[in-house]
RNA sequence: GGCGAUAUAGCCAAGUGGUAAGGCACGAGUCUGCAAAACUCUGAUCCCCGGUUCGAAUCCGGGUGUCGCCUCCA
């Protein structure tokens, strides 16, 4: 079945051909791992994912880069802010490097809570400073770059068009101009792409500008022309990137190599926080951990993901969140159910929900209408270990970890619990064989104060914290 | 000021011409000494006005609201 992708470049859904066989290649623009990434952040990655294993999913072979951002990366492009890296490293009284190398384990520990499969290839920006000086000095030698007191420029006036990605007009932007001019700039959307470094920066390699450092939006250019060539198939990202990041990406690659590097670019929408905007000012920028503080699995987010389609805005509430996590409960005990399951079901139901499921899925990654069938599925009343299984294949594109369903499920139950509380329990059992409901139900509520959960089933208590 | 998106049940949201997926919550029921969990059942004519059409949530026009981008941001 064809897969169809949405690319911002046309503003359509197309059919999607990889240009190499059956080898897709992928770049994926990565953190800058200056500080903890949010869940924002990770929804672009649950995208990227989705992205991964649906091509898989569909028999494709994936090349895929993804960059780590370790130098480069301003406050602001008007050329005037610091350096995250070496901001965040004075802050924190440590190297750049060092800030670098805890904040990229940080990062993908994350992403292996989320079961995020992990690109190909890896790219830290500072291992491939040769590879972008060589772009840079390709686009000075054709002629797009210009060299002022503190950069190198990209000249955009020399582009047949700028912006292609997006429809800002240039005239308008320069009449309500909240940029400061650099008066060395010869058109406001110039942009380095090479960064003389200052007295005290930290980071910095010989060029033939002297001592200096890369431009942001060069690494993604220069590591992915390594990687992929020149041309490659599909590029991602959020969707914060359209208007800056990838319009320069597209016009380095136009200044040195005459093409736009890839065919299909992808952007993810904004997650928002409470029906609006997440910002640090406003304390709800949330990370992986935080959620799990709150009881929320990295998965449970994973699932919150696909209530929406990754083009539209997704509105984030703990409400929401927690919503997730009793479904995502749910679905591992369906899952366990069926996988016990003796009854039996038609070859042909099996093939119809397969169909079903892979039309969503490859109708620009539909994650909200596949899980409509997963949950159809899941909850039907035949149980039987084909539908185990098929929900196991739903799960290769999924990635929620199923299969270990049985496994968290136990590790909830799982907790630590003081000599107090086992008295207590032992205290209730023995009522109960009494039947003396009044204590029962006393110990149960002292238990709740001191935050442990009892519940009663057929096979005995069981207790859970808070 | 410019650009763009969106408005579907309490919440999160699919659906882009033929009479509204799914998840969570609420309510009811089964189970239970009770409760919890689990399971089952139950709910909306789609912001407002006008138009096109045999037929519109879905197309067009107008209005209102919300959000985002244009400055770093996934």
């Amino acid at each position: 079945m064809q897969v169809k992708l949405y690319n911002t470049l046309n503003k359509q859904k197309n059919d999607f051909v990889p240009l190499n066989g059956n080898e897709v290649r992928i770049y994926s623009c990565g953190p800058t791992v200056y500080s903890y990434a949010h869940i924002g952040n990770f929804r672009t990655y649950v995208f990227m994912d989705n992205l991964r294993r649906v091509l898989k999913y569909n028999g494709y072979t994936l090349k895929h880069v993804m960059n780590i951002t370790d130098v480069g990366h301003l406050e602001s492009d008007g050329d005037e802010g610091e350096d995250k890296m070496e901001k965040a490293a004075k802050k924190e009284k440590k190297s750049p490097y060092e800030i670098a190398d805890f904040y990229t384990k940080a990062f993908f520990r994350d992403m292996e809570k989320l079961n995020i499969d992990r690109p190909e290839i890896i790219a830290k920006a500072t291992e491939h400073i040769p590879d972008m000086l060589e772009f840079a000095k390709k686009i000075v030698e054709n002629g797009y770059g210009y060299e002022t007191s503190t950069a190198i420029y990209f000249d955009v006036s020399k582009l047949d068009k700028y912006p292609i990605l997006s429809n800002r007009n240039v005239e308008d932007q320069i009449a309500g101009a909240r940029v400061e001019v650099d008066p060395e700039k010869r058109n406001p959307y110039d942009f380095a792409i090479w960064i003389k470094a200052p007295e005290n920066h930290i980071m910095k390699w010989e060029s033939p500008w002297g001592l200096s450092y890369p431009g942001w939006h060069l690494e993604c250019s220069a590591m992915s022309r390594k990687y992929l060539g020149e041309v490659f198939d599909i590029h991602t990202g959020g969707v914060d990137h359209i208007p800056t990041h990838h319009e320069n990406e597209i016009a380095q690659s136009k200044g040195a190599f005459g093409k736009i590097p890839a065919k299909v670019w992808m952007h993810v929408e904004f997650l928002q926080v409470d029906g609006g905007k997440m910002s640090k000012s406003l304390g709800n920028v949330y990370t992986i951990s935080e959620l799990e503080e709150k009881g929320i699995e990295a998965l449970a987010f994973k699932l919150f993901c696909y209530t929406a389609h990754y083009r539209t805005k997704l509105n984030f509430t703990f409400e929401g969140a927690m919503s997730s996590q009793k479904a995502l409960n749910r679905l591992r005990e369906s899952y366990i159910k069926h996988e016990n399951g003796n009854d039996n079901i038609e070859n042909s139901l099996i093939e119809e929900y397969k169909n079903r499921f892979l039309e969503a899925i490859n109708d620009d990654l539909n994650l909200p209408l596949a899980m409509g069938i997963v949950w159809e599925l899941a909850r039907s009343d035949t149980k039987s270990k084909k539908i185990a299984n098929l929900l196991a294949e739903f799960d290769k594109v999924l990635g929620l970890d199923l299969e270990n369903s049985e496994k968290y499920i136990e590790n909830q139950k799982k907790v630590e619990l003081p000599a107090e509380v086992l008295e207590l329990l032992e205290q209730r059992k023995k009522a109960r064989e009494e039947k003396n409901w009044k204590l029962s139900d006393d110990i149960r509520d002292n238990l709740k104060e001191k935050g442990y959960i009892v519940k009663d089933t057929k096979e005995g208590m069981t207790i859970e914290k808070i």
